[in-house]
DNA sequence: CTGAAAGCGCTAACAA
DNA sequence: TTGTTAGCGCTTTCAG
């Protein structure tokens, strides 16, 4: 059913009814006419007619790599909660890890689809910036720190630079990192300088054998911890880029007899609900997810209301939670 | 930029331009000619005045109640996949477990916006069905069974019978259940009704005290746990309804000195990660999540395409994992 | 194969 | 306050 279909079924002009649906001025007689209509015939109207004529499509889409993570679904609860509370609907695409579809996505919604995007970028390649640049609605990075682009990360740095510095201070000196690719900069890279600064900060020096690469995965955290372990000296410590991996090396160290924290040191960053339920709780860095979505898509939609501006980073902070796996 | 504006930049029609997008008759010479200005330009047609000639969307609605779950993640890769691969895009909702939200979800899609809605649903209430029967897009709804509806669920009540099962083959004879809302169906009522079924079939009463009712999360199950062991009589095994609650039972355990499986089996449902990384691991029921997912945007999708159709109820099977919590 | 023109459902400027 | 009317950007007949 069309406007005008319902117009002359409720008794009263087109006008009257885009009026009674966008608040214009309408008389009480022709406001009852109309809310009685709609409850008989249950019409509402056609939303992409509306985003025609308004340019506007009270749409955000928010790109993301994987959906079962529970750091990005905090993350896009947080982004859920303000788009919500402001009127406008959040289109989803997963890009499964595949750094291409996360491109394609951007084409996708570069024009006439969306108000604005947040990206929730892992790697950032050349073909990320021109495609980024081409863009005309507003966007939002979100847990990356690029330069010249809005972004909502973390202190990545400062969190695995504080979780070594406090193993380092309870006696280890031979520590090993369990990391992720170093194309992600913000898990990858900015979390690996942050464990080595606490290393050379104290003369320390990584031993040969002792950084390992995995994926985001407790399955990938516990095969590296195999080799980490397999080695002729342990390491008296293990830093791990996220709460998954060291859960791993946790399972690893508990079906080997490798005792945590007495053997061992073991720490995550995420302060995910995992590390509060593994055989040894994990001692890790909270970082404010949820916080962190909300603060994107309130600067994303402060962007589509009053236009681009300069581009903004805005960097949340971090705590230390200490469990058992330093408890020493 | 607009298709008028777009054509005379590159010489040629609307219709041109038009039949370029839309697999239509073309030159090789226009499409060239197209082409190149695409490139220039960036130009795309807008989607919203699209769908006001076709009355097509190419947008699913997705209605869940939290994201941050590892179930409903599984559940929503799923979905995502197969929307993907046929060229739709997916309009999430988080209902953040508000179950009036779910209403107002149903009502803001029900016209003019998606082409159908996947709804992830919780409780069923009257209100509901009043607005399920309004709607005009094919609507599936996702783990629980529904009859009149078309709905892809799993066996809850199967995987809870049999988990229960093996915990009294393995001797147990005084079982607890931590459970959830009974309105909840297929978690709170079915998986009850399972555990139920396999102490009558033993011909075991369930003890007075020995029923609790947390909601999803292990800080629940912990809370639980502890009333259920804080009883004279300690149950020598505890059916949860899902791994989060299980969790935290084994976690509640772990710190009261409680051994599991030698004082206390015990199981969740679920088959998560998480049941895999505890201190002692969890015996669960595996439930096929992503697939439910795939399943149940491709029957949405086929009715999407070929009009609604008779309703159809989809139940997937279960496999019981046995893990340390239950191994004696 | 091509372009002109009508029309999708809605909004808003305009005149009443 | 109201109704009429001219678009919004696109697709699709229809006549060439």
């Amino acid at each position: 059913m069309n406007i005008s279909e319902f117009a002359k079924i409720a008794g009263v002009s087109k006008s009257a009814v885009s009026r009674y649906f966008n608040n214009g001025y309408l008389s009480e007689e022709k406001i009852a006419l109309i809310k009685a209509a709609v409850d008989k015939t249950g019409y509402a109207p056609s939303l992409s007619a509306r985003s025609v004529k308004n340019k506007v499509t009270k749409l955000v889409g928010v790109i993301i790599p994987k959906l079962s993570s529970e750091s990005i679904a905090r993350i896009t609860e947080g982004i859920s909660e303000v788009l919500n509370e402001q009127g406008y609907k959040l289109l989803l695409v997963n890009t499964a890890n595949d750094y291409n579809k996360e491109i394609d996505s951007l084409e996708l919604l570069r024009n006439n689809w969306v108000d604005g995007i947040i990206l929730m970028a892992s790697v950032f390649t050349k073909l990320h910036k021109t495609v980024l640049d081409k863009i005309r609605v507003p966007v939002v990075i979100l847990g990356q720190n690029y330069k010249g682009y809005n972004c909502v990360c973390h202190d990545d740095f400062g969190a695995a630079y504080s979780l070594t510095r406090l193993m380092i201070d309870k006696g280890a000196s031979d520590l090993a990192c369990v990391g992720v690719r170093m194309d992600d900069m913000a898990t990858g890279k900015f979390r690996f300088d942050g464990f080595m600064k606490a290393l050379n900060e104290s003369g320390l020096t990584l031993h040969r054998g002792n950084h390992e690469t995995a994926d985001f995965t407790s399955e990938s955290g516990y095969d590296h911890a195999r080799r980490l372990f397999s080695g002729k000296s342990r390491p008296d410590a293990v830093f791990c880029a996220t709460d998954s991996i060291a859960a791993g090396v946790v399972l690893y160290c508990k079906e080997n007899g490798i005792r945590i924290p007495q053997d061992v040191m073991v720490c995550g960053i995420g302060d995910s609900r995992l590390s509060r339920l593994t055989s040894t709780t994990i001692t890790s860095a909270h970082l404010h997810y949820k916080t962190a979505g909300i603060e994107a898509a309130n600067m994303l939609l402060s962007q589509v209301d009053r236009g681009k501006s300069a581009p903004r980073i805005l960097q949340l902070g971090y705590e230390v939670v200490e469990r058992e796996s330093t408890d020493r």
